[in-house]
DNA sequence: GCAAAAGTGTTGAGTGTACACCCATGC
DNA sequence: GCATGGGTGTACACTCAACACTTTTGC
C-alpha cells in the first residue's frame, strides 16, 4: 500500500496514514459500557473495534473524531477529549497507521436507538466483558477507561453520563460503576455538595415506592476542574 | 452494514503527514529552560522551533521521538512521555502536517555542550522568554509547561532534572522555579521525605562557605507516583 | 404498617500549613 | 566571630473516613 501525505518542494513524503479512533462510554444496566462495531469483512472480519475513521486532508484531529461520532453513532455536541496516539508498527496489518484515540462519554438514554437498531452490528459492550478486539483497540479501552477513573476524581466530567437532571443516588452510582467500589452515601454527598458544581432544581423524583429524590443539575455542563 | 475502516491495498490514501516535536526540559540559572533551534532557511527562516522530524514509515511515535532527541540532541537514555497531537489546519503553511509533541526532562550537566556548539542555531531559552516562534510551537510548549507542573506534584519525575546525588534544598528550588512559588524549607522535606521516594547517600555536598548539606538520590530514576 | 430508598452529623485520624531558632562550615 | 545556608518541631486548621438512625413515600 502506498500512502502519500504530503509535497515538499516536489518530493512525495510517504509515511504513516493517520486514523481517529473513538471510546464512546456511557452506563447501562450499571455498568460501563463501551460501543463497538462488528467488522464485517477483510482481515479483521469478526472482530470488533472501535468506531473510527481515516483523518481527511482537510480535518483537524477534532473534527474526525466529531465526525466519525456523528456519522457511525449519529451522536453530537458532547463532551470529547483527546486521548492518546498509538502507533505500533504492526497494530493494523493492513498498512502502517497511526491511531489517535479519543473519548466521549454519552447518557443512552439520549441516543436515538432506532437509528442505533439499524446497525445489526453496533452495540453497547460491557468493558470487562470484551470480545475478540481488532486492531490494538482493547489496549485504547484500557486506557481510555483508566483516563475516565482518573478524571472523575478530580473533576465533573461524569455529567456526560448523567442526564439533565438526577438523584444524588444516581450520581453516586456511576462513580461507583466507574471507580469499582462503594462509597459511604453520607461522605459522598457532603464531598460533591461543597464541590460547588451542581444546583437543586425545585423538583423531586416521583413514581419509586419510596421516598421522592431531589432532582440536580450541573451548573456547568463544560469541564470544570475541582482540585 | 459492512464497515471497512480503511482502502483495500494498492489504493492510495491522501492524509496529512506525521512529525514529532520534542520538548527538551532543562533548569539552568534557575529557570526552566526549553532547547529550541533557529530555522535556517525557508518560509519559517529566523524562527525559533523545537526540535523534531518526520514520523519515518518504520518507526513507532516513540522511537521518532527518541531519534530527534538523540540526532539534534546527542541526548539519549532520558525520560520521556507523549505530551499531545497537534492538528491544526495551518500549523505549517508548507503543507498538511499533524504533530505529535513529546516531553523529556534532562539534567543539563549531561549534556555535551561542544556537541551542542556545533550548531550555532540551538540554545536553552527561558520558557518564559520565547522568541519568535514557528508553527504552534509556542502552544505546545505552554501546553507542556502546564504538564510538567501538574505531574511534579503527583510523581517524582523531577528526578529528569536533577544530577544522581543532590542535596534537599537543591530538589526544592527545582519544585519552586517549577511552580513559580516559594515553599517552606521543613514542610518541603517533610513531605518529600514521608513519599519514600529518596534515600541518603554517605556523603555530603563540601566546599560551601557554609554547613555541608546531605547528598540524597532518588530510590528509582523511573517514573513513580506519590498519590 | 411495612418495605424501600432518601436524607442527615459527629468523631477521630491523618494531612497540610504556618512559623523561628540553633548548627556546621569557610573565611 | 561572622556570614551563609543546613537542619529541625510544634500547634492549628482542614480534610477524609467510619458509622446508624429517622423520614417520606408506594403499596
Amino acid at each position: 500500500m502506498k500512502i502519500q501525505n504530503m509535497k515538499k518542494k516536489d518530493e512525495l513524503i510517504i509515511g504513516p496514514a493517520v486514523a481517529v479512533d473513538t471510546l464512546i462510554f456511557t452506563i447501562r444496566d450499571n455498568k460501563l459500557m463501551v460501543l463497538l462495531i462488528e467488522i464485517g469483512s477483510g482481515e479483521y472480519e469478526d472482530k470488533w473495534a472501535l468506531p473510527g475513521g481515516i483523518v481527511q486532508i482537510d480535518e483537524t484531529l477534532d473534527q474526525a473524531a466529531k465526525n466519525v461520532l456523528k456519522k457511525k453513532a449519529g451522536i453530537k455536541g458532547i463532551y470529547m477529549e483527546q486521548l492518546y496516539s498509538f502507533s505500533g508498527i504492526k497494530r493494523d496489518v493492513r498498512g502502517r497507521m497511526i491511531s489517535v484515540a479519543y473519548f466521549a462519554l454519552v447518557n443512552s438514554d439520549k441516543l436515538n436507538l432506532k437509528t442505533m437498531n439499524y446497525y445489526s452490528d453496533i452495540d453497547w459492550v460491557d468493558v470487562v466483558k470484551l470480545p475478540q478486539m481488532a486492531f490494538d483497540h482493547k489496549e485504547i479501552i484500557t486506557f481510555g477507561v483508566e483516563r475516565l477513573s482518573a478524571k472523575i476524581e478530580y473533576s465533573n466530567i461524569v455529567y456526560g453520563l448523567l442526564p439533565k437532571t438526577f438523584t444524588l443516588t444516581e450520581m453516586q452510582q456511576v462513580y461507583e460503576i466507574i471507580l469499582g467500589t462503594t462509597i459511604d452515601k453520607r461522605n459522598f454527598r457532603k464531598k460533591i455538595l461543597s464541590l460547588d458544581i451542581l444546583s437543586e432544581t425545585k423538583k423531586v423524583k416521583h413514581g419509586m415506592k419510596h421516598r421522592p429524590a431531589k432532582l440536580y443539575k450541573f451548573k456547568k455542563r463544560e469541564l470544570v476542574f475541582t482540585k
